[in-house]
DNA sequence: TTACTTGCAAACGTTTTGCACGATT
DNA sequence: AATCGTGCAAAACGTTTGCAAGTAA
């Protein structure tokens, strides 16, 4: 989704349009990979000079609420946040650049059931995450 | 595994056994559920009145090191630990009370493989985890 | 006796909060 | 004009580090 289309929605649920947010937005929208709130504060910056660090922050827990970022937990880190996907996806992760990649999971609710009865858990909710080496990280390994 | 493994363990690595360790040990040994650093301290000093916070810091680097504890990454923060499961399992963690349970994956190689095909990622490592609730909370909340 | 370990205090990096000013609607 | 949003500074966290004193081996 664009960053215009990320724009609309914070307006149409009541939320100001302002330079802050659009400089955010606009970062974070076309982020391939999971960024940190002081790197999207970084980049952001060169967008809206006057930007603070702690709009950042304001409007990245807007986009969460939305449903427009997600969180990326990492083992060495959870602080990053990509575009979140529609509907139900699993994420890849590259370790070395942070790319992203959202794929569907495949059907994990046989396994789920069975989980369930066997533990006795009332099972809500699932995070299905891989961890690997993008494309061109890999050759820029070879190199 | 119990307290008296993993003390006995970190000794056979080159660590000495002294109070503040062994009051984490026997701490994050016996816990069923996700715990903080800041729970382990509150808890162990039960044990060893003199124990610091750094010691518990120092110590779950140590057990985490040796393979003995694990992070555990939830929704609202990554900062707890619990026991690690030998081999590779995978976590159902309780909404309501930490608690955790491990089990083992139902196969994931095949999906893994057409993910790694699809998108040319070089897929190293993954994470599945099921949140939801124990059978104790759930019985606590229909009360 | 030696080297490791400790707890304290201070430093750190990240995230949150209080507030007066400024901007959007 | 009214309210919402901003950036700053300061506070609040969680975690790490430097260090002198204490302890296990």
């Amino acid at each position: 989704m664009s960053a215009e289309a990320w724009l609309h929605q914070l307006q149409q649920s009541g939320y100001r349009l302002t330079a802050a947010r659009r400089a955010v937005v606009e970062t974070v929208a076309g982020s391939l990979r999971a960024i940190t709130p002081l790197q999207v504060y970084d980049t952001a910056r060169r967008r809206h000079r006057g930007l603070g660090l702690v709009s950042v922050y304001r409007t990245l827990e807007r986009l969460e609420e939305l449903g427009l970022v997600q969180r990326v937990h990492q083992p060495e880190s959870c602080q990053a946040f990509v575009p979140a996907s529609r509907g139900h996806q699993h994420l890849l992760i590259c370790r070395e650049c942070g790319r992203t990649t959202h794929f569907e999971g495949d059907d994990l609710q046989p396994l789920i059931h069975s989980i369930s009865r066997r533990t006795g858990y009332e099972i809500a909710e699932h995070w299905l995450q891989l961890f690997g080496l993008c494309e061109d990280c890999q050759s820029r390994g070879k190199h």
